[in-house]
DNA sequence: ACAATGACATAAG
DNA sequence: GCTTATGCCATTG
């Protein structure tokens, strides 16, 4: 369950107001095809860790999510309630919202204590 | 170890 | 721009 819990640590270093595509969390992890893995583990429970999973979105800066029911439209009012706003496509504006992402020294770091 | 799964990504129609 | 098809990868049964 590595690879889960460095996305958890991860989406939790993304600041409030900024948003992060699955893509890039896996590219940052050193798996830069491993996105689906990156969206089944935001989707899974991470029951008693606060992550932000609203703040991860495709990388079409809409929301993803299959099952509306749990959170499409409720992740879009999380979002922007932080502040972030869509457009008339229901976008996230990517060069104004978009999260830059930890450098590769920072991601080092943040896992360097982690197995 | 194999088959199935999933909140993605990209290419093609 | 939207829909369909294929590839990718870690986790789970």
């Amino acid at each position: 369950m590595g690879f889960f819990r460095k996305v958890y640590r991860l989406v939790c270093q993304i600041p409030p107001g900024k948003v992060a595509s699955y893509g890039d969390i896996a590219c940052m992890l050193g798996q830069p095809r491993a996105a689906r893995t990156v969206g089944w583990a935001l989707h899974s429970p991470p029951a008693g860790l606060d992550v932000p999973w609203h703040r991860v979105i495709n990388r079409h800066g809409r929301i993803s999510t299959s099952c509306q029911e749990h959170g499409a439209g409720l992740q879009r009012a999380l979002l922007e309630d932080e502040g972030i706003r869509f457009d008339d496509h229901d976008r996230v504006d990517w060069e104004q919202f978009g999260w830059a992402g930890l450098a590769p020294t920072e991601v080092k770091e943040l896992f360097a204590l982690d197995e």
